[in-house]
DNA sequence: CTCTAAATTTGTACTCATTACAATTTTATA
DNA sequence: TATAAAATTGTAATGAGTACAAATTTAGAG
């Protein structure tokens, strides 16, 4: 993936902080939240903006290459894997894992009432790591 | 369904308050947030507390007798609804719909490698009264 | 019925994620 | 090199939710 293209192609001109801030989500792949990219990002960007951080993510939602992950009501977690998949967290360590969903298994009525724009799943419990601990 | 008694089965001492609070989320269906219920309840209960409505809300989960909805980030959703289903939400009107839904359709292996304790299904789209307007 | 302790409710102050907005800096181009 | 547009930044404001202590209500003992 060369990112500078990646943006360009999505009509995002490459400014330095928004291709720390998608390498960020693309290679970590953790699901973090604005204040981890910045603590993480603000060492090596010593001028980076926190409202840097939200202005970036808000256009790379707008522009289609991320999206958000609104598992928790206290805090919205970004996502820079586009295919349909859903997302498991665990009450206990809190790792956010994607978890691959087929749409067609759930065959919902709804389909055919509403024109569905959006479709997240949020499963919640135990990982297996702290389950045996 | 006699709400004091469905209260005190679970635990919960039916005071007037959460009588009200907890007939006004089964009777209204609508997914409220604290808001809505504190400003729809307070002239009726002119004493009533926002704080009271966030501590009753709490029990109620905490109880099982209630559940949270988060599909959207900045607010949370009430629901006294127990069996599993999902939630579709118009972008337009905002309106929060009930989706049945049979876990068992979706076959994910994650429910082996993981102990599920949550299982939560949100879509958003346009519901069919905004898409013929 | 009365007293007391526990439970419940209430109001105020606070936290913290997010947004608004204006000022500064950077970039692109004429 | 000048200028306008775009991007970044910092500060102040917003608003949902929480902490906490004071006030009120309830329940049970005597």
């Amino acid at each position: 993936m060369n990112i500078p293209n990646h943006l360009s192609n999505h009509k995002i001109k490459p400014s330095y902080q928004r291709i720390k801030i998608f390498e960020y989500l693309y290679k970590e792949m953790n699901h973090p939240t604005v204040d981890l990219i910045y603590k993480t990002l603000a060492p090596e960007i010593p001028t980076l903006s926190k409202t840097t951080v939200y202005n970036t993510l808000k256009l790379f939602v707008d522009k289609g290459i991320t999206s958000t992950v609104t598992i928790e009501n206290n805090e919205v977690r970004y996502d820079a894997a586009l295919s349909l998949h859903g997302h498991f967290k665990c009450n206990i360590c809190g790792i956010i894992v994607d978890v691959p969903l087929n749409i067609n298994q759930l065959k919902l009525n709804e389909l055919n009432e509403f024109k569905i724009e959006e479709f997240n799943v949020h499963l919640k419990g135990k990982c297996n790591k702290c389950l045996t601990k």
